[in-house]
DNA sequence: TTGAAAGCGCTAACAC
DNA sequence: GTGTTAGCGCTTTCAA
């Protein structure tokens, strides 16, 4: 690592001299500008970013904070962030709050000494169930923007990327009437989070719509993952007119596929499932597993491009909601109607 | 973010005097330290990481670089560098090459200059296709310690963490021989990497080294990963004799489980099937897959020891390659024995 | 056209 | 026991 100074020693010429011809400054000769700049290409001089940051009290570095990188989707929005702020020249530096309110505000109070200029995150389930929400107020206090995506807050005013997950749970649902369906039943076992109550009420609101629906909605709750499997299959043993399923996490749709499989039922003849997952699961699922799409990556790249133009604006901007298209992915278990 | 001049002129002491009080330094007065430091709680001072770094040339960072976030292995490991990271006082930025050797040298290069303390990474499919070290060696010679974990290389000398490929595969494939199958099937879709190159060796050795076993292995090459169902498929349409599969990436298993029943065999009875896999695929399989499981998490935390062992050394330390244990699961597609 | 100097926030050797 | 000062690498105002 060459610095400046080192640079300007062997060049013979001041620090600052050194320091405006490689930023092209007009106030250098051409000449001069030239014998630098062979010099820095000949040593590989790269500026120092720790220098710099202090310097400009700019990090170009975004704190990520992520409540599991296990979740597929997380992993993939991470994967859209990390792309985009790649090329929009920051760098991103990542905690797994782990679900875990404490990770959450110690990974963010560690973060916001300077390490970072912004944060974009996604809310731990344990701080959205216990709706702690201080930490956040406290770093937008001390200028640091935060961006939050999926799980969000309400009582925090920031900038925000979600999917319409109401709208989703909908038209999924609806379609599920459309096919005649009538005996639908909901899959929750994520039923704390703000994107699980949207989901819950797309569905029941989709219900009470369809003019020729009678029946109520059965809602399995499951809260604990490893109770998946047993919880499903104990659902089609008790309820032997179920003819449709919602899931609205993104392991169970695959679950659901090999459980009703297992009790002799023929998809989509005589059911039809729909989950909320991503197309990693579906190597798993025969037949092919009907899906709500989130775009994942898009999330990530939206939201470091809206946290990037808050950054670089010079005068302060509104806080914005950005919502990300969703899609209904109709494969192999449900009818075409 | 107060700093220790505002806090020094609101104390009416001199920065040195906060600095060393906050430091407990030995040569200020118990009282002055008293007062500092209740100065510091009220006002919430935190010492700025930046200007630390700038100072100590030395970040508390770690720069990881990982191929492919979507991978449910690399996802594991980081979730075991960001845990063992964060106990031990470091943050990490995280560079996803996505499997190609620009990315990788890109990051890193951005990274290099004075944002993180040393790299802990494993290499990128193109780069190790290519074998392409040109830019570790670069990296290594500016003093910047690297670890490479899992997909490491010959030719670099450096701190690695690895597990025992060849052995797993072994131990494995011995298992199905002393099952008393007599047909294995080596599916392999990993070939050009140093890990899939192990495995594969390891399965071939345990053939030759059992007594009773005559049949050659059979090898199913599989480059793309979208073609691994129709693969898997067509092997047990043209292959009747089959009674065992080895798969070495970490979804073909659950796939072969069920391809194999929908071929119509037998789980157990028929054919045995082990894959290189973590448990987050098994909500997935019905009978639930024997694995070799490779403890990522152990990988993670194992590799942040060793690095952050590396840079708080005073004195150089010889470079080690640490290897991690597996484990061979017997589930329910395997015969216990 | 070039250079000197201040300052970003912090620590530590050295003075007082 | 407390303060002054230099310096980490960089940019930028101001002076030459």
């Amino acid at each position: 690592m060459i610095t400046l100074k080192e640079l300007a020693n062997t060049l013979d010429v001041s620090i600052s001299t050194v320091s405006k011809a490689l930023n092209g400054s007009s106030e250098i000769g051409e000449k001069t500008i030239a014998r630098v700049k062979e010099a820095a290409k000949l040593y590989n001089y790269q500026p120092n970013r720790v220098a710099l940051s202090l310097r400009n009290s700019k990090t170009k570095t975004i704190g990520v904070i992520i409540p599991s990188i296990l979740n597929h989707f997380f992993a993939k929005v991470l994967y859209g962030i990390d792309k985009e702020s790649a090329k929009l020249g920051y760098n991103i530096i990542t905690c797994l709050s782990n679900e875990t309110c404490s990770k959450e505000v110690q990974g963010m109070e560690l973060l916001a000494n300077g390490s970072v200029d912004g944060f974009i995150m996604s809310i731990s389930e344990e701080a959205q169930i216990k709706n702690k929400t201080q930490h956040f107020k406290s770093i937008i206090d001390r200028k640091i923007p935060i961006l939050m995506f999926d799980r969000v807050s309400e009582s925090i005013a920031c900038d925000k990327v979600i999917i319409d997950d109401f709208q989703a749970a909908y038209n999924a649902t609806s379609h599920l009437i459309k096919e005649g369906r009538k005996n639908i039943v909901l899959i929750n076992n994520i039923e704390e989070l703000s994107v699980g109550k949207f989901r819950k009420n797309g569905c029941i609101q989709a219900i009470k719509d369809a003019k020729h629906y009678s029946n109520e909605l059965l809602e399995i709750k499951i809260a604990n993952k490893n109770d998946l499997e047993a919880g499903i299959d104990k659902m089609f043993k008790e309820n032997k007119v179920i003819d449709a399923v919602l899931c609205i996490d993104n392991i169970s749709g695959v679950i659901a596929v090999n459980m009703a499989k297992k009790h002799g039922l023929n998809i989509p003849k005589d059911i039809s499932i729909i989950g909320f997952s991503d197309d990693n699961v579906l190597p798993f699922s025969n037949p092919k597993l009907s899906t709500i799409t989130q775009h994942a990556v898009a999330i990530g790249e939206a939201s470091v491009q809206m946290m990037v133009k808050r950054l670089e604006s010079k005068e302060p901007i509104e806080y914005t909601t950005k919502t990300i298209d969703y899609s209904l992915n109709l494969r192999d278990t449900t009818l075409q109607c």
